[in-house]
DNA sequence: CCGCCGATCTACT
DNA sequence: GTAGATCGGCGGA
C-alpha cells in the first residue's frame, strides 16, 4: 500500500507527477488521521527548470530539501500565508520535486472540514496548493520529513485514470520562467472538483 | 541591513 | 472582477 523509497528516486519527475494522480497522501497529527486523493500536480524540472527555487543550480537554506534523496516533503511559505506541499524526488543532488495543487478528501472529512471552516461538498475545500496543504494541516514543520514516516506518507489505492481523463497543460502562476512557462508539466483528473480554477485542456 | 515580491486564496463590490 | 492579507527568502547596497 504505503509507496516504497524506490518509487520517489525515479529520475522522470514529469512521469512521476503524472503517476501521482489517484495516489492517496495521508497525514497524522496528534492522532488525527485525514488523507486525500491526488488529482492535481506539477512538475518542478530541478535545475534547468527556470521556475523552480533551484534553478540554476541555486543552493540556499530554504531549496537545500529539494537536494535531498527522493521521499522527503519540501514544504515552504508562499505570498506570507499558505504553505505549499511539494514531493521531492529523483536521486540525491538531483533537485526535483512535484507540487501537489489539489486533492479529493477521503479520510477525516470533519477534521479538514474544521480546518477549512468550510463544508466538504465544496470543491474548494481543498483545490488549489494553499488550499490541499492547509486541508491535510501541512506546515512548514512538515518540511523535510521522510514520506515514509508515520506522520506523512503517500499510499497506492490502486486508484488508476484513464490517458483520456488525465489533462497536461502549462503550470500556473509561474509568467517569470518565460519560455518554461509554457511547458504542459500541469496534470490533472479532467471535472475532477477539487482541481483548481483554470479547469480548462 | 533594507526592500521587494512570490509555485495564492478569499471576500467583497 | 479585483483588492487586500501578510512574511520569509533572496539579492543588492
Amino acid at each position: 500500500m504505503k509507496l516504497k523509497p524506490g518509487y520517489y528516486l525515479n529520475e522522470d519527475v514529469v512521469g512521476l507527477a503524472k503517476d501521482l494522480l489517484g495516489k492517496v497522501l495521508y497525514t497524522k497529527i496528534d492522532d488525527e488521521i485525514t488523507a486525500g486523493i491526488i488529482v492535481e500536480t506539477e512538475a518542478y524540472f530541478g535545475i534547468k527548470d527556470k521556475a523552480s527555487h533551484a534553478y540554476g543550480g541555486r543552493r540556499t537554506n530554504r531549496t537545500e530539501t529539494m537536494y535531498g534523496a527522493g521521499g522527503i516533503a519540501y514544504v515552504y511559505l508562499c505570498y506570507g500565508m499558505h504553505h505549499l506541499f511539494n514531493v521531492v524526488t529523483s536521486v540525491e543532488n538531483d533537485p526535483h520535486a512535484v507540487l501537489i495543487r489539489g486533492v479529493e478528501p477521503l479520510v477525516g472529512i470533519e477534521i479538514i472540514e474544521k480546518r477549512r471552516g468550510m463544508s466538504g461538498t465544496k470543491g474548494a475545500i481543498s483545490a488549489g496548493p494553499g488550499s490541499a496543504a492547509k486541508a491535510l494541516g501541512i506546515d512548514r514543520a512538515f518540511n523535510t520529513k521522510s514520506l515514509l514516516g508515520d506522520e506523512i506518507w503517500i499510499e497506492d489505492h490502486g486508484i488508476r485514470y484513464d490517458e483520456e481523463n488525465i489533462a497536461a497543460t502549462p503550470r500556473v502562476g509561474i509568467a517569470y520562467a518565460k519560455e518554461h512557462a509554457l511547458l504542459p508539466w500541469r496534470f490533472f483528473v479532467k471535472g475532477n472538483k477539487y482541481v483548481s480554477k483554470p479547469n480548462k485542456v
